[in-house]
DNA sequence: TATCATTGTGTCAAGGCGACACAATCAATG
DNA sequence: CATTGATTGTGTCGCCTTGACACAATGATA
């Protein structure tokens, strides 16, 4: 591909899309007992980012976010959360521009100036397989105190969705997008320590769990460690949809 | 003004602005023991909205909500907090548009689809006298129930606006910004009972409120009502200002 | 069969919050 | 000027939630 023809590609995609409005997205996963965070190497550039794209002008912003997490994970109807709009003068800074954009002709048809809307999707990290594509060199995941310094305010923007991750979590049981089909109750205390950052007491978590009433024992127990083997679990669907619809 | 000038200022306005891209906000006062939102009518249109406006290129969308609230109340530093952006396709619709731009070839260079930010701000229903500009016919208070209908999804906006306000009095006392500076405590349980839409016990308001050590007691009482004078509290900035930096 | 880390469950005390009671007060009333 | 009545300040009681901790049960390993 020549710089003609990137250029007409660049400018396609500019003219399909919103101008100077992008979205952000976190996804978080869960394995090894702690937090994971999805991100991606542009091109052969030292430019780390989170997985990010344009908003076609036929799309709800909630429909571009599925699309661009679709490209990256390939998992369709993922739970994902808008929590924050970015819109500060200074997000985006022109030296993380040229690291991706080597050719003047089409650093120039850059914004400068862009609006971010910031999502953060929860999915189950067995299940992703981080995809590539012609723009992306590499796909990986990061602990949340492993992650490299990302372009422009990611780093921030991780920082404000984590917030927003934990103010969620203190009223809702979140391991639904995040644990596998079944798992144990220990393994969901994990989940949450994980999130908050802190050890919960096990015998007080299993009795505020349990009374939210949106689990089902199963009748297999976990065997396997030397231990007492703990019971199985699995979310029941529509307690958990009704439990979300409460009050607040 | 002939059509080509108004032709040439809003091509004007939209060159110097983020295209597609906009900014909704809900002006919360308190008056009268009721929450009242800021409406305003376009033109001699029968078109009711909220005070909104474009982004310009060289402010950030803060900025921006603090200017357009700036022509509206002639308030600086208003208290103003984003709680979503709302990017649906059917979002904004043709009739409202037709109903505001009565000239095809105006209506010609609005963007088809808009993204809108929606931020809420709080202020002092005393200190604002609603402006008028060449675009506004009409700008008044209304109580939350008898808002008119408003243009494209204004009403749903002030909806999830007044959820993310309830959402946030649970753990904030967020009269600083809506009282005037000194109050009763009944006067800020009036605005709680108003914000939350139902009575509370004035004994363990009381009690809350004053726990949160971020008002002081004046020496002066209230009188002229037929009964027992209240206190008259104001709020502390600086303990106000360390109470929202807690945990959470 | 004993061991030991891990899990399930019960108990107990402290704190928070709602419900309620009672005293204090101030203008209006006669 | 004493009485009245609505409103305000404050204390108390009990329930529920939550945290801290104890103890029994379990299952692979040695």
């Amino acid at each position: 591909m020549n710089i003609e023809e990137l250029e007409d590609l660049v400018r396609q995609m500019y003219a399909s899309t919103m101008p100077g409005l992008s979205i952000d997205c976190i996804v978080f996963g869960f394995h090894d007992s702690a937090i994971k965070i999805l991100s991606l190497r542009f091109n052969n550039a030292d430019a780390w980012m989170l997985p990010n794209g344009l908003i076609f002008h036929k799309e709800s912003i909630q429909q571009a976010a599925q699309r661009i997490l679709l490209e990256r994970t390939s998992l369709k109807d993922i739970f994902l959360k808008q929590f924050y709009t970015f819109g500060d003068l200074d997000r985006t800074n022109i030296e993380d521009m040229k690291t991706m954009m080597p050719f003047p002709s089409i650093l120039e048809m850059v914004p400068k100036r862009a609006i971010s809307i910031g999502y953060y999707a929860l999915v189950e990290h067995s299940k992703v397989q981080p995809q590539l594509d012609f723009m992306t060199a590499e796909c990986r995941w990061f602990g949340v105190d492993e992650l490299p310094k990302m372009i422009f305010d990611h780093n921030k923007i991780v920082e404000i969705g984590l917030k927003s991750l934990r103010a969620q979590i203190d009223h809702l049981p979140i391991g639904y997008h995040l644990m596998p089909e079944t798992f144990t109750m220990p393994e969901l205390q994990k989940l949450h320590e994980a999130i908050l950052g802190e050890p919960l007491d096990r015998a007080n978590f299993q009795k505020r769990i349990l009374s939210y009433d949106i689990l089902e024992r199963l009748e297999e127990r976990r065997t396997g460690g030397a231990h007492k083997s703990p019971y199985v679990y699995r979310f029941i669907p529509e307690k958990y949809e009704a439990f979300l619809q409460r009050e607040f």
